[in-house]
DNA sequence: TCCATTTGACCCTC
DNA sequence: GAGGGTCAAATGGA
């Protein structure tokens, strides 16, 4: 275990690294008269390096240490790498027995704040289509909670669900909880759309945006398309390459930010490798109370990653940067509780971050 | 008629 | 037994 976590901290210092002199190289090219291949080259190799390099530290993170189930007590198996066994293998028995049966998914959630003013702000989504299913009082709770699966769960067997909760303290945030991996064919679109714009966020809009336009006055169903603010607690890990940042870019202006409160992505999201299924960042939740809302995709000035390793439940805060992909990364300054994986990063000093 | 939501009941885990 | 997650019948809208 440890030899193995060794080589993945130096693989991921390696691709950090790497990273770096792409990124310098690219500066470079930016100052001199090269090609635009030359730059989009340097740019693609960037992305990978880095992609690699949080896919490793997803490693790094459920090498942490064990992990709970976070919010509820389901009895959802330890993580463990690959795909989480128990998705689709339950099918296989009894339906009665399965269908009820506590599956073991990968596992975050967001913080969503609601834009008070419109109630609509721009056209977000996720580009999933979600279905709700159920609604529940929860103990403790102020406010129902509602549970959604993907709409093409049947046709597609895809098993992606969605539990969305008002907080208590502010009942204008949402709390989403996803849980497992679309496996519709609208994921493997926005995975597509999202090598697209890992530059630049532009793509899942057509699809809220019709779905406003055909829906607008079911709020609960746009909640459901809709994203923000990430507070990201997952279990499991899938790492199929493939879902990597599937639409993980933060092109946002200061004034789109205000909506949203939080952006807190957890050791579990990054282990899911940020996005197993993870929607893109601007979701908005769904609420028995309103059936659509969106929330800006703001705040990611302020973003922030809540690593929460369940062994203990002790939350620390990764300072990420302002936007994936319109900050510096080497002031991440990623801390983990376990001891045997703390890291105060700085690219001037990758040595450093595995002492 | 189709599809999504609602809601009570059932099942599972703790 | 409590609490949470899911099912499935009932209901409503397009």
């Amino acid at each position: 275990m440890e030899k193995t976590m060794d080589w993945e901290q130096k693989t991921l210092i390696s691709e950090l690294i790497q990273g770096k002199e792409l990124a310098n190289q690219l500066m470079n090219q930016l100052q001199l008269p090269s090609s635009q291949e030359n730059r989009d080259f340097l740019v693609a190799k960037i992305l990978s390096s880095y992609e690699k390099a949080l896919s490793l530290f997803n490693l790094g993170a459920n090498f942490v240490g064990e992990t709970k189930p976070i919010t509820t007590g389901l009895s959802e198996s330890p993580r463990s790498f690959g795909s989480p066994t128990s998705e689709i293998g339950d099918h296989d028995s009894n339906h009665k027995n399965i269908s009820k049966k506590r599956k073991t998914f990968p596992r975050w959630s967001e913080k969503v704040k609601v834009c008070s003013e419109t109630g609509l702000e721009g056209p977000l989504n996720d580009g999933y289509s979600w279905r709700k299913y159920g609604q529940k009082e929860i103990l403790g709770a102020n406010h129902p909670r509602s549970y959604y699966r993907c709409t093409h769960r049947h046709v597609q067997g895809c098993l992606a669900t969605k539990q969305v909760q008002r907080l208590n303290e502010d009942a204008s945030v949402f709390e989403v909880i996803y849980r497992g991996r679309h496996t519709c064919s609208q994921s493997s679109q926005l995975a597509t759309a999202s090598s697209i714009n890992k530059l630049g966020f532009k793509g899942s809009k057509n699809t809220l945006q019709q779905h406003e336009k055909d829906n607008p006055k079911q709020p609960q169903d746009m909640l459901s398309n809709l994203g923000a603010g990430l507070k990201v607690k997952t279990e499991g890990l899938d790492t199929r390459e493939d879902d990597i940042f599937p639409l993980f870019s933060f092109p946002l202006t200061p004034n789109e930010c205000e909506s949203v409160e939080n952006h807190i992505f957890s050791e579990s999201m990054i282990e899911n490798n940020f996005m197993g299924s993870f929607p893109p960042p601007f979701i908005s939740p769904a609420t028995s109370e309103s059936n659509y809302f969106s929330v800006s995709p703001c705040h990611m000035s302020n973003f922030g990653h809540n690593v929460q390793t369940s062994e203990s439940d002790h939350t620390e805060i990764l300072s990420a940067p302002t936007s994936v992909t319109n900050s510096p990364i080497g002031d991440w300054d990623l801390r983990f509780d376990k001891g045997d994986f703390e890291l105060n990063f700085s690219f001037e000093n990758p040595d450093q971050l595995f002492s």
